[in-house]
DNA sequence: GTCTATACTTGGATAGAC
DNA sequence: GTCTATCCAAGTATAGAC
């Protein structure tokens, strides 16, 4: 909807403080009054627009996820994916709601709640990945799914600072060539002698 | 002063999206006209706390990166320090001021640059952690810092939500670990046979 | 469903008394 | 330096015409 649209490119122009009701409804082209018809309160429309993208973007990460089936492939599609994303200003909506739940408390559980899918679908990517690795029962699966989460809203939340060095796609590469090395090793782990020493980087 | 410690606690409290001159004067139980007599406009007062807080937490940093000797006591240390930093909010301060900045572009550049001894307090500290693990020249350094400082925005951005699951105890208890496991493995690297097969963990 | 008009609150900022 | 008083812009939300 027209409505919901602009809630979000206000989130993700204008961040949480600046989406008030009459800037939302400045950048839809459509009266103040109308948002409170439909959506009943200026909390609820940032709820539902949050929902908005928050499952479009979960039904890409979902498809990317199903489809790879080595690790270098996840990494590789997450990569496109989270570009993305940025370009797209998701996270942004996120990260802007996530912060503005101190101003209104009332949102916390809401959006606490919204992050919990997410939570879920981490999970599951990274215990593919360290199955693969064989690093799973050595790492822990849910505490490591929320750090990278949490990583993921630091870098939305700084690129608006400074979008040069949140860039990200060094850190996807060098995941991938760390993950591509550990899994080589595992598949030949008792290949000793010359040539294996080579220095990484 | 007293207008600067109300305006920290307002940050802290009720988030930048609440953190207006009213519920700052009002907390500092002054007038809110005095704001402007001392710092001219919010932004530039807003500026001045968090430079306050930054400067005061920097040092308290410093001086815990300089102190240690080892791996494992600057790991220790740090979580004692983060520990300090969570319990009086001074990281909410930052993050909701970087959350801010979408909404008041001119503060951004402001912000940013703010940020700068922190990557290099940062920087100094992994270069040491990575030169006693033999690590330096694999891992670059400066990419690495910013995503630490980067994780660290975004967890003081998510222990709003969730006080309970965003504990990094647990995180820098296993970094310590896994970083002692290294160094030991680094001092007697060519120790081979029984004994050495400990399951991980 | 969409608009105008409006009530009422809160916000940033200044002038001027003390 | 601190206060009162005030200006005016912007905010959420509602009532009611169309």
């Amino acid at each position: 909807m027209q409505i919901l649209e602009a809630a979000l490119e206000t989130l993700r122009e204008d961040g949480f403080a600046g989406a008030s009701s009459r800037a939302i409804a400045r950048r839809g082209g459509v009266n103040q009054a109308l948002l409170f018809y439909h959506f009943g309160s200026l909390d609820s429309l940032l709820l539902a627009a949050l929902d908005r993208t928050s499952a479009e973007r979960l039904e890409r990460y979902r498809q990317a996820v199903g489809e790879a089936r080595t690790v270098a492939e996840l990494v590789g599609v997450l990569g496109q994916v989270y570009a993305e994303d940025r370009d797209l200003g998701h996270m942004t909506v996120v990260s802007q709601m996530v912060a503005g739940s101190v101003a209104r408390p009332e949102l916390a559980p809401a959006v606490l709640a919204r992050m919990e899918p997410w939570l879920e679908l981490c999970e599951e990517a990274l215990g593919k990945v360290l199955a693969e690795l064989g690093l799973d029962e050595v790492v822990p699966l849910r505490e490591l799914a929320y750090a990278v989460v949490t990583f993921y809203l630091g870098v939305n939340l700084l690129t608006h600072l400074d979008r040069e060095r949140t860039r990200t796609d060094a850190l996807f590469a060098q995941v991938g060539t760390l993950s591509g090395a550990l899994s080589r090793l595992r598949q030949e782990p008792e290949r000793p002698g010359p040539g294996t020493r080579e220095p990484a980087g």
